[in-house]
DNA sequence: GCTGATCGTCTTTTATAGTGGACAAAATAA
DNA sequence: TTATTTTGTCCACTATAAAAGACGATCAGC
């Protein structure tokens, strides 16, 4: 009986926009990826549509995220201010890696604070970030990126600026976890 | 292209149940607070039917859950162990209150983690715990409970067990957090 | 200018999500 | 027992989510 305005509609949208155009991809490149038709994910994105939980499974799956923290990145109020307690996770239960992600909803720049355990090598595949400037800084730990044939080897307070698209890695050579930050702006 | 078989249909339904059956809701009972009507409820519980993110919305907001907490604890494998890193944690942005779900999924017995900021109430209707039984023990600070009319105040280590169902509040009279476990089980 | 490719939206059609009411089974009461 | 209330499921119908393809706009290269 109660309708506490809780319609998540408005927000999927934003956040299904912000999601696919910061991979660079078209509506076809997700629609492919996803296997969602292309005029679904158009309405979605205006919010011409209320997705059922099939569908947005999907879509997560195509961004590689959980469902629960796509929907938490789109739940975040657009605020100045995000407190820490506020802020989506992801952990991976395989590696331990885990994923936070710092700035406010809807910045045009967004910060990850990101964990990698010792020993651990994570794919960075070129098309997830396509038409995106981005730059990799670490707080503490030493961090080997790979970076299509070039290698990185980056210690404490070292900051790597991406260049063009290429398939990366990342990888924790050190006996303890390292923390970094990616930083990150739509072109 | 992919299906990494990652339709939440099937978790959705047994978190549903979980949600609506520990509460002792009818699906008449459910169907009125959250405005969806019990033929469609019913389906979502047997998986017969993938909600939109509208009708998603309207239940959580009857079980006073943000979307993303529901879709967290729905999407957690049914393991054994779990891990800090994953269990799903709410904070109200107001008073700084966080609940931390820590059993796995799916127990017969849950355990929360709940921080309460120092000066904070919190109110527990009747209405939220019905058919449930449960018990209040205070791991640091001091928490004052009141259980319908009656007042208890209680420190470090006190362990309170629940009455019959009543209106009650959580306040926090100290000045650092009070931090307690509720740990519920179903009759 | 033209051409072809790619973009997002719009149109049509089908599948199904969602509602309201009827129903049988189970529980509760008298 | 019988009557009454409450439970969850099923049915018929409507609303709309979703797919497939057409369409005009934009932009590149020539």
């Amino acid at each position: 009986m109660q309708q506490t305005e809780n319609d998540p509609v408005q927000a999927i949208a934003t956040r299904l926009k912000i999601e696919r155009e910061g991979r660079g991809w078209s509506l076809a490149e997700l629609a492919e990826r996803s296997g969602v038709s292309k005029a679904m994910i158009s309405k979605i994105e205006r919010s011409e549509a209320s997705p059922t939980a099939t569908v947005l499974g999907r879509l997560s799956g195509a961004f590689g995220l959980p469902l629960s923290v796509l929907l938490a990145l789109a739940e975040r109020a657009p605020e100045r201010v995000a407190l820490q307690a506020e802020q989506p996770v992801w952990t991976d239960p395989e590696t331990g890696y885990t994923r936070r992600a710092v700035s406010p909803a809807n910045s045009r720049l967004e910060l990850l604070d990101v964990s990698l355990p010792s020993g651990v090598r994570v794919p960075y595949p070129a098309s997830a970030f396509a038409f995106q400037h981005q730059q990799i800084w670490v707080l503490s730990g030493r961090l080997d990126f790979q970076e299509g044939g070039v290698m990185h080897h980056l210690a404490e307070g070292d900051c790597l600026l991406l260049g063009p698209p290429a398939d990366c890695s990342f990888f924790n050579p050190g006996e303890v976890p390292a923390r970094y930050v990616v930083a990150l702006t739509r072109r």
